[in-house]
RNA sequence: GCGGGCGUGGCGGAACGGCAGACGCGCCGGACUUAGGAUCCGGUGGGUUCACCCCCGUGGAGGUUCAAGUCCUCUCGCCCGCACCA
């Protein structure tokens, strides 16, 4: 049979430690404002249904950073809430017949907030928000609206994605390999009119600001500036021959545009009709298009694809060299990216160059580089590289490089084109034919057409009654009390806006209101906002390293040329956490392989959790989950436990010993004390490494076990009491309940989360000797214990003075001699 | 194809260029036990011996260095991101 106090009772230790912090309030985010700020910020969930091993990951990895700041002196803001608009919800709502999606979000809410409140993290939850309250996306439309007064949310005409799926558009970045990224369904074109946000504008300032995100992970960053992909080159225009037209086209090498044989326009492309009209082709031509057209975004841009043109019979004229060359389609030419169309240039583009050869156009050199002459028939590729300009008339002889600014200078002195920059990045798609999100503020009149709602009218309330089935059109449109309103400019009849907004946008800014959430005159306080922003340290997974960081990005360099935030970018220092993986895959219901959080937590507590999750691995890497890592993280609690608890009344406070007055066994645990401080300190404020930190508590736990054994008349009663209060101390962030329980169990007052970080003294942790280590032409021979603080001098001579060394190296000539003080001595010999 | 990351015991993972494998899991042994799948203590890379010494070991091949898991060059393998971007 197990004795009582061989374990713990988690079951009511941490329910009553989690009842006595609410009590008194202690997570509250401090107003001393002599204390300098810490703001913590964890990405807030989608209230899916419970928690999952990912956030229990990322919320204990925020809680040790909140905590550890605390203690160490920081007013520290903590706060939670909910990323509560989306489409799982009203998928849900469809699913379970009469639930409506805010019952069920709510409902999610309440589950995973008594969760996270099980977990023991530190949070404000007086500053909890759901960005589907009124009172949250209130701000939200609000939001909407200083973008479109300072011209930055537009409505317009064009191509988008559209998931029949989910029955909505969707952002470009919201599409991956032609899928919907939240479904998996294949994604299709439509014309349709939708808000936009111009992001586009941003472009240049998101790009150039990354190399101020020098807290951010290089991977993140690079992400981000290839999602930007900003290219330079030049628009240069060819005209059409005898139609009067010109095709403008997009190129990063003006340098090699004498060797364009041909020109490709995308099938989309505007012009394309009116060049075949009344031709030959204009069927053929007409058919392929909307051949290509009705294939999926996968087929057509995969990798394998196929590349197919059509000659359109139509020319134009090369401005530069005069020549003539023929115009085609085809489907590899995107209409979204530059201009629509591609100048061929088969010698030196290598997908050009396969073209070409498919459909037997020429081929021209123009770039000559160092080696061989290039024979344009006998070329297996095209050469991309840098070379000399050749056939390219006034700027033969000029490297490819120069080449490039000197085409494009001359093309803007000739009026035929203009160097221009190029992003990959487009305007962000925010409209949404559905109904759980919050509704665009915007109302049509037919006498003022499209005219915002005044800011005194918000919120835009999203109607309760309401149909939500996926019809392609948004549920708000079936609603006529919700449809039908006076226009705000004339009073007229209007109709509101019945799309609602990416939910993305609600997420790019709620780490600015929780600075003031309850603020209902304003989005926030200024003196709030100073105070706070920009977030100290953001923490969540890589999976939003474009999306929500990108737009988020872009809010805040918005919000900042409005002068409503102090700071250009929102998060100084960036943690992208690893995967908590299950059997080498990450955990998922298909799979089978899921861990639940409130099994754990039922089974060892919190605690025990935690500490499993930052001790198996450093957090930016993947977590292999381990039922027996698990319980030996619950073995090594118990071990605090027993260790501990029998203290209680027998360890009265004492003041720290002095190191100087400390031998032997006193002497070794006070190092270690200290050493063990020194090293949770460096890995917990600095490096973030808490799986180091976690077993450095562990070998400080081990060695007091060993101290213990030493007969209580042989050992110093202070440095027991300093050991363990440090142990508790140090343990309080990772193991909050189990930290406390001890601490207030040892008679020691106030909460051991409101305690000061132990501070190491550097006396008690420097070694009375170090070993150093003799080697001879680098083979170990010796090894030696010097006092410390030795010189380099007097190491070498007790090195010298040993018989062991002098044996080695006798008769032998010392070519060199490398003493390092506390490492080692080389001794190179012949 | 381009960009980034990673290769260390049976496993998760440690190692300012300085005794590779901390800590934990697993395994082996001892103690305490009626018993232990509890607890405490000890051992645990491989080889040879089976006490000691010694030799070999961080995906592979070179290089720099008194000294390389760590730095440099090449190479193999895995993971992630982007990908007809003109």
């Amino acid at each position: 049979m197990m004795k009582m106090e061989d374990r713990y009772d988690f079951s009511k230790i941490e329910p009553k430690w989690q009842a006595w912090w609410e009590e008194r309030d202690i997570y509250r985010t401090p107003d001393n404002h002599g204390r300098p700020k810490y703001y913590c910020l964890e990405m807030f969930p989608y209230p899916s249904g419970k928690l999952h091993m990912g956030h229990v990951r990322n919320y204990s990895i925020g809680d040790v950073v909140a905590r550890f700041l605390t203690m160490n002196g920081y007013n520290v803001l903590h706060p939670m809430g909910w990323d509560a608009f989306g489409l799982p919800a009203e998928n849900a709502a469809i699913k379970h017949g009469n639930m409506h999606p805010a019952v069920w979000t709510n409902d999610n809410i309440s589950t995973m907030r008594s969760q996270l409140k099980q977990l023991g993290i530190s949070y404000d939850w007086s500053r909890e928000i759901a960005t589907c309250h009124p009172g949250y996306y209130r701000w939200t439309q609000w939001l909407f609206l200083q973008l479109y007064k300072h011209g930055l949310a537009y409505k317009k005409k064009a191509a988008v994605n559209w998931c029949p799926s989910c029955a909505t558009v969707l952002a470009n970045e919201q599409v991956k390999e032609g899928v919907c990224e939240r479904c998996k369904a294949g994604v299709e074109k439509r014309e349709l009119e939708q808000w936009f946000f111009k992001i586009t504008d941003y472009a240049e300032r998101l790009l150039e600001d990354l190399k101020l995100l020098e807290g951010w992970p290089e991977k993140v960053k690079i992400m981000q500036e290839n999602w930007i992909g900003r290219s330079e080159g030049a628009e240069i225009q060819f005209p059409v021959e005898g139609a009067g037209d010109t095709i403008t086209v997009f190129t990063t090498r003006p340098d090699t545009v004498f060797g364009v044989t041909y020109m490709v326009l995308a099938p989309e492309h505007p012009l394309v009709e009116k060049l075949i009209e009344g031709r030959p082709e204009a069927e053929k031509i007409r058919e392929f298009v909307k051949n290509v057209q009705s294939q999926s975004e996968v087929d057509r841009t995969s990798t394998g694809a196929e590349k197919v043109g059509l000659l359109t019979g139509a020319f134009c004229l090369n401005p530069l060299s005069g020549e003539r060359v023929p115009i085609l389609v085809a489907n590899y030419v995107l209409m979204e990216y530059g201009t629509g169309c591609v100048m061929g240039v088969p010698a030196h583009d290598q997908r050009d160059f396969e073209f070409a050869r498919k459909y037997g156009l020429p081929v021209r050199v123009v770039i000559q580089p160092g080696g061989p002459d290039l024979e344009p028939d006998a070329m297996i590729g095209a050469y991309t590289g840098e070379g000399v300009m050749i056939n390219s008339g006034r700027f033969n002889g000029l490297p490819s490089r120069e080449g490039i600014r000197a085409v494009t200078g001359y093309c803007e002195e000739k009026g035929w084109g203009r160097g221009v920059i190029n992003y990959r990045l487009r305007d962000w798609l925010i409209s949404r034919q559905r109904y759980w999100g919050a509704p665009i503020p915007m109302v049509y009149c037919d006498g003022c057409g499209i005219v915002p709602v005044p800011e005194q009218y918000l919120p835009v309330e999203l109607p309760m009654n309401v149909e939500f089935k996926p019809t392609g059109r948004s549920p708000l449109a079936e609603c006529p009390e919700f449809v039908n309103t006076p226009c705000p400019q004339c009073g007229g009849q209007g109709r509101r806006e019945t799309d609602t907004m990416d939910t993305f946008m609600c997420s790019s800014f709620y780490y600015f209101r929780y600075t003031s959430p309850r603020n209902e005159e304003r989005v926030w306080g200024e003196e709030e906002i100073n105070r706070w922003l920009p977030v100290d340290q953001y923490i969540g997974g890589v999976e939003h390293a474009i999306l929500h960081l990108l737009y988020s990005r872009f809010f805040t360099k918005f919000l900042y040329d409005i002068k409503l935030v102090p700071c250009e970018e929102p998060f100084t220092n960036l943690l992208t956490q690893g995967m908590v993986l299950k059997d080498g895959a990450k955990m998922s219901k298909s799979k089978g392989n899921v861990v639940s959080p409130e099994d754990i937590v039922a089974t060892y507590g919190a605690d025990t959790a935690r500490l499993f999750i930052l001790f198996a691995a450093p957090p930016e890497r993947d977590l292999e989950w381990s039922d027996q890592g698990v319980e030996g993280c619950y073995r090594f609690l118990n071990r605090v436990w027993r260790l501990v608890a029998p203290m209680a009344g027998k360890l009265s406070p004492a003041p720290p010993p002095a190191t100087e007055k400390l031998v032997g066994v006193d002497r070794e645990m006070h190092r270690l004390t200290h050493a063990t401080i020194k090293k949770v300190t460096g890995d917990v404020g600095g490096r973030f490494n808490f799986n180091t930190a976690v077993s450095a508590i562990m070998e400080m736990v081990n060695g007091l076990y060993q101290y213990r054994e030493v007969p209580e008349t042989d050992r110093d009663p202070a440095v027991l009491n300093e050991a363990v209060e440090s142990l508790l101390l140090l343990l309080a962030p990772f193991a909050p309940h189990i930290s406390e329980e001890l601490w207030r169990g040892i008679g020691r007052s106030g909460s051991v989360h409101r305690q000061p970080w132990p501070q190491w003294k550097e006396g008690a942790v420097a070694e009375d000797e170090v070993e150093i280590v003799v080697q001879v032409n680098g083979k170990i021979k010796d090894r030696i214990l010097v006092p410390a603080g030795i010189s380099q001098e007097g190491m070498k001579d007790m090195v010298y003075s040993r018989s062991n060394v002098q044996r080695l190296v006798e008769g032998r000539r010392v070519v060199k001699v490398v003493a390092v003080p506390g490492k080692l001595v080389n001794i190179v010999v012949r």
